[in-house]
This record gives C-alpha cells, structure tokens and sequence, in this order.
DNA sequence: TCCGGCCCGGACGGCGGGTAGGGGTCTTCC
DNA sequence: GGAAGACCCCTACCCGCCGTCCGGGCCGGA
C-alpha cells in the first residue's frame, strides 16, 4: 500500500485529490496539509511514501518545503497549473521526481504516485519536451569529443592536466601532487604538445568540455 | 487521425504494435519497415506524423536513421529492450521526442502516439528518472550562480574576458579588440581582483559556468 | 637491451599580472 | 554654469610565473 500525502492551499483541491487517489487500491492518503510548514511535520510524523506538493501556497511554498520533505525521507510530485520554466527548473534542482499539471487526468495521476514510490519519475508531456530539448543542446556531443582527444595523455599527465583545469598554478599543483614544479611543468608541456593547443587556458577548457572535474 | 510507421527487424513485433494502435479509434498504421533504409524510404513516401523505431536493427539502425525521418517531418519514438545510457543520451540528442522500453504496456503506448503528436514527449519512468538526474546535477544552478559573480564586471571587462575563456593571449585579445596589450592586461587585471580569483583559467571556469561563450 | 612512462634540475624568453596614471563622460551639488 | 567626484576605458613600465629546451636518473615491460 503506497501511503501518501496531498499539500495543497485549497481545501477543495484536497479533497478532489484524496478522492481520485484513494479510488485507486493499492494507494491511500494518510494525510493532508495546506502549506509546507504544514507539509514538512507530515512528512515527519507520517513518514508517507509520496507527497503531492503544490508549487504556489501562501506563507512556505512547495518549492521551499520540497528539499526537507524529501531530506525526510519521501518522494516528492510537485504539482502547478502553469508548468514555468523556473518552477520545474528549481523543483527538480531539488530533488522532486515528478511534475504534473492540476488538468492530469486521474488515472495517469494514480500511475505517477506509483512510478515515483516504484523509484522511477513521472513528468507532464510539455515538461519532458522542454527538459529533452535542454538536454540536446547541451548534450554529451562535445564531451565525447573532447575525451577522445585527451585520450593521447597518461595518467599522470590527466592527472595533472586536471589541477591546471581547477585553476591552480605550477607551485600549487607541485604541492598537491608532492612533486617538483619543474615536473609540473614538463608534464604540462608535453600535454599541450599532444593536444596542439598553445596555452593552458585551453587545457583547461578541454577538460571542462570532458566533464572530468 | 494520426498516422503511424512502426519499423522494427523482427515481423512478429511489427504486428503486435500494429494490433495494440490499430485498436485505438485515433491512430492509424500507415506502414511498416524492418530496417533503417526502409524507415526513411516509408518517412518520405507516406509521411506519418508519428514513427516507431527501433533502436537496434541490422544494416541501418535506427539511432543512424532517426534523424533523416525526423527531417522527413516526422515525430520519432524509440523503442528498445534495454534502456541503456548510450542510446538515450544519442537517442534525445538527435531529436527523438520519445523513448520507450518494448514492455510498455498497450495503453501507454497509445498515449505515447498521441503525446508525441501533439508536440510534447514521452519518456519511459526510468529513462525520465535518469534524465533528471543528469538535469539536477548539470543543471542552471551553478550557471545562475557564476552569473551573478560576473555581475560586478563593466561591458569592456566581460567581453575581455570572454576572450580569455576562449583561450586567446592577451596580445591576441588585444588585435582582436584593436587595443594596447597594456590595456587587455589592465582589463584583466581588474576582473581578476573584482572576482577574488587568482589567475586566468579560474577567470575561465567563471565564464564556462555562467555559459557564455 | 631498448623503449616508454615518470621524475628531477637549470637556464632562458615571453607571457601574464600588478601598479600608477592620463583622458573621457556622467552625475551631483553648489 | 562650473567644480568635484565617480566611473570607465586606455596606456606604459616592472617583475614573477609560465612554457621550452637542454640535461639526466629510475623503473617497468616488450
């Protein structure tokens, strides 16, 4: 039995919420709260397995509360009417595992408290369109690219190509490394010799593009 | 109506998604293929709106074919056994706008037709869940944060030192801006101390954070 | 044995960063 | 209207760090 929480201002959202979910058998509201201090000691005494948490609420609002309610121990839905960038940017920066607009039908509503307490997420049609279309522009194109042509570094060399990438200078990396600087050095010029790039700015962008932090 | 192409290498597949859409009042099977060639010749030929690919196929597969069905005009859902990272990551990358294992059940994948149709996205919850999780991760947190430390920074000294983030000297600043190098170096020098860092590449991560480029 | 990776030292030229200051425009306040 | 001040852009000069090139030594595996 999926035990689960609905937080909304609106008494009457509540109880439309309730009513569709407890319709479902395998699903059961074991509490309600009409803000997110109201959400946040629910989750605590309750400890329900998912909570509905509206995004818009007077005094805390779902974005606010969703990061402790979570730290809880709970799955978190946020749920709008309007699917804001910044909203969905933020709720699921959080940590939130669903995002559904207040117009989803009710069974896909019931199978999204399901996939979420199932360790899975569930998000409306139009906000997976938009996280897909920002996932593509900034997509692992060029990070695969990049890798390739750090490939030609040995490891030491990677290793210390990753320092000069976090900012640090030959002095700092020779103490991190607990090595000579005058190694740091050498091995930072053969690195900029195998990779044909002529400062270390440009290393460090290499390894930025590789998402290798 | 909405009309569809179901392409996979295996015909007794092809006929189960064909009996699962067909049954569905609004959707159509316009035809069918068994491989990527064959996908794109039925894209251009019959024009669905909709194409279920197949990610795996011998010959052309169908992460090679979807991005010329997508430039037919048509909307592409993969479809595979296993959700591997690398066939997502491609998949979502060259425009696919759904991404579905083959034990979805009939009805989602009705409303995965439809979804798609109508220009949003559908994802299977497990693929959803790992997209979020490289979102979070990823995602316009650190970008909003390096923004607002670049904040500080005038006109002259931001485009300087995007320069320097794309790994120019100063003295290739400099011509480009058609300038002394004096005064590239002067520029610098002052973002340097209006952003507390030491050196230029750290200057750089700054820009590559904020996403400027 | 030779080869390749990893480590070290020293010296040199050039680039990078700090400092000081001149000229320009705008606001503020008398 | 004019002076003071703030802010930005530009420049010249000095020095420390970076990058290169020359050495060399130690180890592991083909």
């Amino acid at each position: 039995m999926i035990r689960v929480v609905v937080v909304d201002d609106e008494q009457l959202v509540r109880a439309g919420l309730r009513l569709i979910l407890e319709a479902a058998e395998d699903i059961t509201v074991v509490g309600e709260a009409a803000d997110g201090v109201g959400a946040l000691e629910q989750a605590h005494r309750l400890r329900p397995d998912v909570v509905l948490l509206d995004v818009r609420m007077p005094g805390v609002d779902g974005l606010t509360a969703a990061p402790q309610v979570i730290a809880a121990g709970a799955k978190v839905i946020m749920l709008t009417t309007f699917d804001l960038d910044e909203y969905v940017h933020q709720a699921l920066r959080v940590g939130a595992v669903g995002f559904l607009l207040k117009d989803t039908p009710p069974r896909d509503l019931a199978a999204a408290v399901r996939t979420v307490a199932a360790g899975n997420a569930m998000l409306a049609p139009t906000v997976t369109r938009r996280l897909i279309d920002s996932f593509a522009e900034r997509g692992p194109a060029r990070r695969d690219a990049a890798r390739e042509r750090l490939a030609p570094l040995t490891i030491r060399e990677l290793e210390i190509v990753r320092e000069v990438a976090r900012g640090h200078g030959n002095a700092d990396i020779a103490r991190r490394l607990t090595m000579s600087e005058s190694t740091v050095k050498a091995h930072v010029s053969r690195a900029l010799a195998k990779l044909h790039v002529g400062n270390r700015v440009q290393l460090a962008i290499l390894v930025y593009d590789a998402d290798l932090l």
